[in-house]
DNA sequence: ATTTTCCCCTGCCGGC
DNA sequence: TGCCGGCAGGGGAAAA
């Protein structure tokens, strides 16, 4: 599923690739995944339309154009962005979105579960931080997202440590997978609450965060299910995990059997010997 | 105000 | 072998 590494990992290659690039042709395959927009109003919007950048606000992608305005994307749970050389008829299954460039290359939206979307953003550079900042809190890689910070945004919170981190607008990018192994990462229990940890328990969350995002994003995402990169490719932080998926397995830290367990709705892999109940 | 539940969607997997 | 229920989890709306 892609996390914050994930988009991260396609919204970079997309930057070295599709800047200066205009937008000669768009086609929706699923109504869907533009609604509530109607394809056409969609297609009228971007055709013409030349990129600027590509940048991510947590699991979000923006798409700015030359223009003023700008075009959004999220890729869920399934969902699949990839940038072609040629044409888009290369087999790519479940295709939302196509947008074909005025070189011959193309970018591509596919998604098998129909959750992604695509949307555009107020052309108002006020509205659009105003947008962004209603969607995403803070961002766990940026300079600014400190163990103070953490702290702050912890304070007083009341839920589970781990809903707590999967909140996106307290911190944004964090998906099931890397709050589970920052979490194993820290040695906190997934059940404590939120507003709870001690200053050394928030120092170790906030390395840990940023350690394995970090590693994730060196190691191109993780394709553990659907995911591929902004080219197609698979990513290589699977074979990184150490709780996430590994249940009944040896805790590589104290060997002992890796549990997992339900919270917030959430499949949950943690080790009980590392990560102590609350 | 914050926290919890439900919903959307479909490929996959385990059980019978 | 094949059917089928349950699972997976992103975010957002709705409910508590």
């Amino acid at each position: 599923m892609p996390e914050l590494p994930e988009v991260e990992t396609i919204r970079s290659q997309l930057a070295e690739r599709i800047p200066g690039r205009t937008i000669a042709r768009a086609e929706v395959f699923d109504e869907k995944t533009v609604s509530p927009l109607e394809p056409v109003e969609f297609v009228e919007a971007v055709t013409g339309e030349t990129i600027l950048a590509v940048q991510r606000y947590g699991k979000y992608l923006e798409l700015p154009f030359s223009s003023g305005k700008a075009m959004a994307l999220h890729l869920r749970m399934t969902g699949r962005l990839h940038w072609r050389p040629g044409s888009a008829d290369d087999g790519t299954r479940f295709l939302k979105l196509e947008f074909a460039f005025d070189d011959g290359s193309s970018l591509v939206f596919g998604d098998m579960r129909r959750f992604g979307r695509a949307w555009l953003l107020p052309e108002n550079p006020a509205a659009r931080r105003e947008y962004w900042a209603s969607k995403v809190g803070a961002e766990p890689l940026a300079e600014t997202f400190t163990a103070k910070l953490l702290g702050k945004l912890l304070e007083g919170r009341r839920g589970p440590i781990k809903p707590t981190l999967l909140n996106q607008a307290i911190i944004t990018g964090l998906g099931n997978m890397y709050v589970d192994e920052a979490l194993f990462q820290a040695k906190i229990h997934p059940l404590r609450t939120a507003g709870s940890l001690t200053r050394p328990e928030i120092t170790a969350l906030h390395r840990a965060i940023r350690d394995r995002l970090r590693v994730a994003v060196a190691q191109g995402g993780a394709s553990i299910d659907s995911y591929r990169d902004g080219l197609g490719e698979r990513g290589s932080m699977q074979d990184y995990l150490k709780v996430h998926l590994h249940e009944g397995e040896a805790c590589p830290r104290c060997q002992s059997v890796i549990v997992k367990t339900k919270v917030a709705q959430r499949g949950t892999y943690w080790c009980p010997s590392c990560q102590p109940e609350p």
